[in-house]
DNA sequence: GGCGTATACCTAGATCAGCAAGGCATGGGC
DNA sequence: GCCCATGCCTTGCTGATCTAGGTATACGCC
């Protein structure tokens, strides 16, 4: 894993999170999550788009073709009420095991 | 991903923190994982071994085989002077990563 | 008109971490 | 004597992510 890497698991949850509430497309996902981290969390077109795929199929994700105010065509993700109930549930558990590695991380030596 | 998993890449650093100052062996390391989080992260062995193998390859550990208290052969891992500077680095990359990720779950919708 | 850049989508191939599911050996408790 | 916990290991698999491409269109600029 190189540099600036995600950790693996979390991309899902990134995405779902940020399309609640907002639709939105592919490109603009990407574009939230890096802005939404200050540039932190930055998601590579080869991982985003499987990804968007894999939870389309999954049914957490349902998807139409649109334009976007520029006028370009693309195509608008938003969350599906199983895709909600999803993200409620791995939320969670991010937070216990972030929370479970910061532990261990800093215990005292 | 099944429920228990951990997020990856976190393993490596789980291991690191677990053995500075304190020489342990594989199954123990496990063990003080376990606890360390209080049951939230357990550690498969058929990741624990690759991975301490894997950090004993890179140089970040070193290893000896020695005798647990109740006289079983085991093999003490020790983490290295490079294998420090790399926890100090990735500990602190998680901490960043992990911070960017809760401003976004928690970012109100 | 033509050109470059940002936008917007996609895929194939490779890598690599972790899991599942085994196996082997030994020490202690009953 | 027997089982369980300890302690080590490996093989095969899945699956997420990156690398590195490809395609097409809108817009600004010259």
């Amino acid at each position: 894993m190189s540099g600036s890497d995600l950790f693996t698991g979390t991309l899902d949850i990134l995405i779902l999170r940020t399309l609640e509430g907002t639709p939105l497309h592919g490109y603009a996902i990407g574009r939230a999550i890096r802005n939404g981290s200050e540039g932190v969390l930055s998601v590579e077109e080869g991982a985003l788009y499987p990804a968007l795929h894999r939870l389309e199929r999954k049914g957490l994700l349902e998807s139409d073709w649109g334009r976007t105010d520029t006028g370009r065509r693309a195509k608008f993700y938003r969350v599906t009420a199983e895709g909600a109930a999803h993200l409620e549930a791995e939320a969670a558990r991010w937070s216990e095991f972030s929370g479970a590695v910061a532990a261990i991380l800093q215990r005292p030596a």
